[in-house]
DNA sequence: TCTACACTTCGTCATATGGCGAAATGACGG
DNA sequence: CCGTCATTTCGCCATATGACGAAGTGTAGA
């Protein structure tokens, strides 16, 4: 049950539900999805942070960078069917397929500029 | 999007997921979920709509009684999905199966005696 | 049509949540 | 080690949520 409430939590929030599709097939960091949602560095984290802790992301670090993809085989299967039917109810909306637009726009800059232009902004 | 949402929104308390795994193969009226939630009329009524909006659940009137049951064919593909996910879940949670138990006691109580009861309390 | 009563709606309260900016953390390059 | 900088943690604020009781709604039976 502890578990379950996790995902349903976790999924509660759009910007979380966005993320989660962002990461279809691919690794995103920290600064990317900032860059996505256009949100506070420190409130994009906690969002990751609640994703991880449902076990529907894992992150990785790489350097001074953290890279976040889809929970994999080793995630419980309540939280891999969550992904599942998280990706059947959404991939073809709106909202999702402007995002994955603008994820091949942000993918086209080099993070480390990325994250330089945040830091200015 | 919006549907999703509204889906696991409703998902994100446990009292409204216990409602729903109670709902399993019956309907239950009103005056029976408030003895199993040990809830405020008031609160469990909330409860329902929320879910009721999300077409997780379906309401019937009969006669002063209002039944709930779980979403049918009509229900969006979504929600069908999210009570599966969430039924294949938790069936054999312990808070479900002690539920399950509570129901069956409730379920021996004339409807009509469980309400006069509740309003003495 | 009056009363009883199952349920809902409304108003209120305490707590949870999501947002931000400032300060802390920790990894690299010097 | 020392500064830089991507990310996280912390403290704060505004709003959302879940709880209740009181008042409102609508149905059945007297």
């Amino acid at each position: 049950m502890f578990t379950f409430m996790a995902i349903t939590r976790a999924l509660s929030d759009q910007n979380r539900v966005r993320t989660l599709l962002a990461l279809n097939g691919r690794e995103l960091c920290v600064c990317q999805i900032i860059e996505l949602l256009e949100l506070a560095p420190s409130t994009v984290s906690k969002h990751m942070s609640i994703l991880a802790n449902a076990r529907l992301v894992e992150g990785r670090q790489e350097g001074r960078w953290r890279y976040y993809r889809l929970a994999g085989n080793d995630a419980p299967d309540e939280a891999r069917e969550a992904i599942a039917w998280t990706f059947r109810s959404l991939s073809n909306t709106p909202q999702i397929r402007q995002d994955a637009e603008r994820i091949e726009e942000i993918l086209k800059i080099d993070p480390e500029v990325l994250c330089k232009a945040q830091n200015r902004a």
